[in-house]
DNA sequence: AAACAATATTTGTATATACAAATGTATGGT
DNA sequence: ACCATACATTTGTATATACAAATATTGTTT
């Protein structure tokens, strides 16, 4: 991936400004592949994050704060996120017996099936996205990653 | 930034997995900050690419397809990028009459003066944002990048 | 020239997200 | 108990984006 080439620009590009421009880019590269790699599951990227959230509670349930703290996303977007998944039966969501504020959701079988579908895929998928990278480049990468 | 905690997981993630989950979360991070640094200036991210494109164009009008072509959004969407910045006067749009087809869009003085005012601030704002890098380092994360 | 294909852009629509306000519930002070 | 406040979530709304279809213009074929 060639920054200039997909801008399309002959001008040198400061080095601070290429390195933003660079990750914008990467990151929408692996953001397409993540969702045309869950598209075949209808269900989006936040929509499978939700469901992997749910899946490390382990049989507890979560309520939406829990959730929400754990991804990127707006609180009242978490709202419709699990409206989605509760729509295809991925999660079932109650409103807690000890304080009528909160709201419970667990995982179902039936979207820890689809989870177990999408495992192995998505392994396969990141080996994909990072095949050009050594064990030793990624630990580096992360290490960078880190400065920000 | 540290992948574990910001995500609440105790839990060993493969190398890989973290990496694209560190990835995505450092691009937030920046385009909440670059879009922090351009809200008082009325303009999106999007919005502000298009204006540097027609900066770059140096008095030639572009059409449609060159700006989206450099750009990651789609076409339509490119038509309504426009819309907005046609509505702040800081474009105008007219048709080619070369090939009636096409759109000719520049840049404004109004347009070029948001800009030089930006520029300042944006050349903060991507020192702040890389403060802990080194020019080595800045380089080698580049050479990664390139990777994908 | 009429018909068809190719090109350039726009429009319609569904989904996603950000932000502010509204709703319902619990808690602490008086 | 009453009231204000805090908490947890939802709803409303504006903007952003993806995808498909529609529109308008030009180029090509017969």
């Amino acid at each position: 991936m060639n920054v200039e080439d997909i801008i399309r620009t002959r001008k040198e590009i400061p080095l601070e400004a290429r390195t933003l421009i660079h990750l914008t880019l990467v990151n929408n590269k692996v953001n397409e592949i993540m969702s045309a790699t869950l598209k075949p599951f209808g269900i989006s990227i936040q929509q499978f994050n939700v469901l992997r959230i749910l899946r490390g509670q382990e049989n507890r349930p979560a309520n939406l704060s829990t959730i929400n703290e754990r991804m990127v996303t707006k609180m009242s977007n978490t709202t419709r996120l699990v409206d989605k998944l509760l729509a295809k039966d991925y999660v079932i969501r109650k409103i807690c017996p000890q304080n009528r504020r909160k709201v419970e959701i667990k995982i179902t079988s039936k979207g820890l099936d689809v989870l177990n579908e999408i495992d192995g895929i998505k392994i396969e998928m990141e080996k994909k996205i990072l095949k050009k990278f050594t064990k030793r480049q990624l630990k580096e990468f992360n290490v960078l990653l880190d400065k920000f």
